[in-house]
DNA sequence: CGCTTAATATAGCCAC
DNA sequence: GTGGCTATATTAAGCG
């Protein structure tokens, strides 16, 4: 093996050709170029939450409406289940 | 909390009227359109990540890579601020 | 198990008995006395800015001294040393 | 920003004299020791919710327990200090 | 008080 | 598949 044996594989033959390197450069940038359209893209969905904002309406409580509408109604019922069973095993039940 | 709090600002007019109903659904299918696309690439972050693991790259050090890369270019840029507030101090800024 | 298997475990027979209400109350307990404690300490360090404010010092720059020098710098040096191999395959090497 | 900021008052005659700065020295390290002693109570509160996961119950729903506990102390303090005040309005205070 | 930045909670990923 | 860990999303604090 190659590896001198730090600890993690480096991958196939890093240190030897340049054409590994090459083609994990590519990879690199192939990532890079979509985490940049990934942070536009959460860069957009700030931008509408402080156009909400500048229409009266209070992002905190719309952010919790995407995420209920988001997580799958059942799932949200078993974990409000679960919720109001502890709840009421504290005494703290409506 | 489930609860969206009360004495929270309900938005304009949301009992009133379905005119700001309206407007709230349309901004959050704005934003659900939005992080639809943010979890597409997402997912093809990591299709990519796979292919290169299939390529014998180990994953996790492509990661700090690109996350060395990406401290990198802020710190840069983040220079690159500091050197034009400085050049407006002198009064040579744009 | 007397969990019917709804999915999610919900705790250790927290509708049959008091016995784990008691061991959750104490779990809560617990936690919200550490919360007290750093809550606290928290109200400390704002005294301290306080205090060094009124000595003339500026609050925010103390903060941010304080934060460069929770950066551990031999720590980021060490990391900066075990990806220099792969950084120099890809030619960003120094 | 590693900037501590340009324009941002530099506190009394630090460059001047070492006074100053063995002032600002002291404050420093006050803040840090509290800061140390926040991070490991926070380090307990963590393990108490490890250990609580161990014995079987659901972290997130617990974390959400003790929030609205602190809520529901929140509030009955304020209602209490809204009494308080009444009462001393009323010439019935201590 | 609104904006910006630090602390915290959650979620996704990787190793075991 | 479980548990630790890093990354992200949310919340709270600080500052002007």
């Amino acid at each position: 093996m190659t590896d001198p044996g730090i600890g993690h594989n480096q991958g196939p033959e890093v240190a030897e050709s340049g054409v590994a390197a090459d083609e994990l450069k590519a990879f690199i940038e192939r990532i890079e170029r979509l985490e940049e359209e990934k942070s536009a893209i959460a860069g957009d969905i700030k931008e509408v939450y402080g156009e909400l904002k500048g229409r009266g309406f209070d992002a905190p409580t719309v952010r919790k409406i995407v995420q209920m509408r988001k997580v799958a109604a059942d799932e949200r019922a078993e974990r409000e289940a679960i919720l109001e069973l502890y709840m009421q095993a504290l005494g703290m039940g409506a």
